[in-house]
DNA sequence: CGCCAGGTTGTTG
DNA sequence: CAACAACATGGC
């Protein structure tokens, strides 16, 4: 898996998809010196609802989880003092759409403490970290993996690390270009070798592949109206 | 109605 | 260390 190959997947996917800008809050500005867009820092509380937002979605679907966010607005919950204080079961009954209810709201508390013992007031706090340590930092917290943690250091503090997820393994196994059941960092390093080293595309491919894995390489895939059907040796299913 | 979602943790051989 | 179970709602 080349450059030359993955950009080719991005440009094809981007053509076809266009823009994602994952997390509405994730506001992309012009550059006044270069001609892309660039991601400006969050605050802490957009920061904060990304984190959320990536502890909610664990193996859920998106549409869920808005369900559980709005809750957590309704309810003014979505800020570090009331989470701090809500108790944990009412938490739970907060955010039930988003399933594992009670798994999540105490991984919620989990990064909450996380957030009060190691970086005083804010997530932000970790990006005076280089991101290997900040990873680190995020892995400790009960209930942040590693998807979780790279969606979190990407999307919320705009660090060029790339998200992984099961979209990811089954796109680019079914192209034939990596094997499905290899080791997470090893398809982290992989695809961060390949791309150039920039958050904000990191950001855009992530969301690519997930908008694929879901519209067209579904797991019954509809190949026929493929972008990428010239370099998949993938089988299509017979009924197309 | 059955399948599966923008995974992680705990247990077992 | 790999395989497997547990966690759970809601959309299509």
């Amino acid at each position: 898996m080349n450059r030359e190959q993955l950009s080719s997947v991005y440009e094809k996917l981007h053509d076809r998809y266009g823009w994602q800008n994952w997390w509405p809050i994730v506001v992309r500005e012009r550059s006044v010196y270069l001609d892309e867009f660039r991601a400006r820092p969050r605050t802490s509380s957009e920061l904060l609802e990304i984190a959320v937002g990536a502890v909610l979605t664990q193996n859920t679907a998106w549409k869920n989880v808005e369900k559980a966010v709005a809750n957590l607005k309704r309810e003014k919950l979505l800020s570090l003092p009331a989470l701090r204080s809500v108790d944990t079961g009412r938490l739970a009954e907060i955010i039930t759409p988003a399933g594992y209810f009670n798994q999540k709201a105490k991984k919620l508390k989990a990064l909450v403490g996380f957030i009060d013992a190691k970086m005083k007031k804010s997530l932000s706090g970790l990006s005076q970290y280089p991101p290997d340590e900040a990873r680190s930092l995020l892995l400790d917290i009960w209930g942040v993996g590693r998807e979780t943690a790279d969606s979190i250091l990407n999307y919320g503090l705009g660090m060029p690390v790339f998200v992984v997820d099961a979209y990811t393994r089954r796109i680019f196994s079914r192209l034939g270009w990596i094997d499905a059941a290899a080791d997470y960092d090893e398809l982290r390093a992989a695809f961060e070798k390949a791309l150039p080293r920039e958050a904000v595309h990191y950001q855009e491919f992530h969301a690519l592949i997930v908008r694929h894995g879901v519209e067209l390489c579904a797991n019954k895939p509809r190949c026929g109206d493929c972008p990428l059907k010239r370099s998949c040796g993938h089988e299509p299913p017979a009924k197309d």
